[in-house]
DNA sequence: GAGTAAACGAGACGGTACGTCAAGTCTTGCG
DNA sequence: CGCAAGACTTGACGTACCGTCTCGTTTACTC
């Protein structure tokens, strides 16, 4: 999260409970304010800390929020339901349903936005958010692999490419479907989501002529 | 964009001038400076016009960014390239164009941010943005069925579901392509991407053994 | 008040309602906005004019509000009592009447804090408020020499330096309890102040030991 | 002046020297600019201040410039001079000469017309500038009783009524000449007006027929 | 257990932008 | 040409947050 130099052993050591409830506080304010009505003093007061405290902390909104919302994602994991296309199902519903969390919705959208005009933002949410998503995509593979459902990439450029290619997919349409589109990526949706994903366009309806 | 009441015909008339100017300085001012650091008082001096002149025509920064990126989705058009995959790729090659404009970068996504908390701002996207897309995909599947690449879906209800999951899909790769992973969706890409859109993941590899 | 070229005889003429409509609205806003809260755009409005009329005829809040409250003055004047004190304290509770007048207070001292940096507007109040008051002095002055309660003064020079001493005494002392002291001027306060100034402090109370 | 709560020991303490800054600014600013072209801004930016500073300490344009007038006035101070007639003329030309200067003459009466629509600020004038002159009245008074020039005035209530008075007549007929006349107060005029004062009109002049 | 160094709360500070308001000017079309 | 309507430029308003800076106070380590 944040790191002092490991030099300074004296003085008072930072309030541990001051984070957490910095970071509640900035959640809280999220749900109840949104990202662009959310001010640090705001948070401050809400976490009973002074502003100094906050600043001591995290560099601006951004950082705070990132990590703030990068929390909600801790829980994300991929239980083995079986077969490929249960497993997609079980992960992508679990990434439906946080972002569903007004707090997300509120805060990802934003730091995405702030991010495409500050590479170190970029790299924040990559490591705390995206590669903690992108984890599941690589497991998923590795275990529908070993079942069988998919051949095995020799080649790891490629093999790379087709991971992060799926993960654009999959994460871009749930986060179209929600924030974009505005409507909720419940359990019919992602079993369509899926279907396509598994076997493309041609192969949801009755099979195509030739082609 | 904005009108006022057909009623008024009198006084004196708004400039047209004024709002061509308003956007372009908007443009502008995005590509330089990003989203969160444009100021309505800057866009207005760009556009040598008053402040108050900026705030007749529009409620605030949201409005006026999705007024200033929608037009540039006004070049959209999908010309016919003789089969559906290649109508897709053409598209998604435009799409992805317009999402590589730093104007469109910076602003596109922090007004879906905002409009998460505001019913009207996401309506005036899904009008001036996003319906204009999706028209697209309709034309596209239209000339497909009629090439017979794509059955007919006879269920109205369900077909406007399919392309809704197709519209989430395809726009939402490409954004999560450009703006989260942050790298080109260049012809590669998009070719990867209309594969396993059209014929699955599975169908992508060397077919899996069994299954 | 205002005055056109002579030599502009074409064209359609000026509305003579709209004038006095103007200079009505605008001591109707003068009681209840006060002076500082007054906007010539309000006064229009009230007036049932447009703001070009209002500006065709006067250049500013500050010329128009002279002339508003020059018409208070209008009818100032100064009966016959039989004595200079009864003369006195007849048009002194005149002035003082007209000073309670709320659209008279609000405006008359903003517009002589204004003069104090413009010689134009200082002329223009002189013409149209203070002169009218003067003349009174000199008449009453006339009226008491006549009777022979006070003497004349033949050096002419000499003569406007007493008036104008007498009248910034009687003007000034109804100012200054009216509006800084807050008080009203009623007709025990006059009949003192007239007391002071005919016979002096020292003549006011029982006649001092020796001196 | 202005004053916070007494319990409030915690924070960052006021700045000192920008309080005093802020009052010098304000002068200046009158001087150059007069009331009406004063702004806040400007005062702040004269006294290398923020607005936000400003806005801290004072309400407003009228309670700053009260406060920075009411410096001015300081200074006033009722040497003995052995006869009431020279007290009264060294007083008079005291007031005279700070109502002389440029940033007296801008703010004290923009700030008076104010009042008179302003209950509190009425109070402050009186407070901060009134009062200090009318202290000077009383010492006079009882100076001249003591000398024998005047008797005294048993009644405290009627005592206090003539204090007013002459206060009122004093200052009065001292800020018209100056404001509204626009004539300079000196040394002959106030020896002319403390005749009248003194004596009254009757004894001004060679001495009337009877009366 | 005294000293010390950093964290802490409070809140003032210099800034920047906000969104509004009024001033005074400039088109319109109608009479 | 006068006039009502209303858009226009300009510039100040008073507010909200920003991120920084004192203050005086607390709290843990260290000697």
């Amino acid at each position: 999260m944040q790191s002092r130099s490991p030099a300074s052993r004296t003085g008072r050591p930072r309030s541990a409970t001051a984070d957490a409830a910095i970071l509640a506080a900035t959640r809280e304010a999220l749900v109840e304010l949104g990202w662009s009505k959310l001010t640090l003093g705001d948070v401050a007061t809400r976490a009973g800390v002074a502003k100094t405290t906050l600043y001591r902390r995290w560099a601006g909104k951004n950082e705070l929020v990132v990590d703030a919302v990068a929390e909600l994602f801790d829980e994300l994991e991929l239980p083995d339901r079986g077969s490929l296309a249960a497993d997609i199902e079980g992960v992508v519903l679990q990434f439906a349903s946080i972002l569903a969390l007004p707090e997300a919705r509120s805060g990802l959208m934003a730091v995405v936005a702030e991010a495409t005009r500050d590479e170190a933002l970029r790299e924040r949410i990559r490591a705390s958010v995206v590669d903690r998503q992108k984890r599941l995509v690589l497991e998923g593979r590795a275990r529908a692999q070993a079942r069988g459902e998919l051949a095995a990439e020799p080649d790891p450029a490629s093999s790379a490419r087709t991971v992060d290619l799926i993960f654009d997919m999959v994460a871009g349409a749930v986060v179209h479907r929600t924030l974009v589109s505005a409507e909720p990526a419940d359990e019919e949706w992602v079993h369509s989501f899926t279907g396509v994903l598994l076997r493309g366009l041609a192969g949801e309806a009755p099979p195509p002529a030739d082609v």
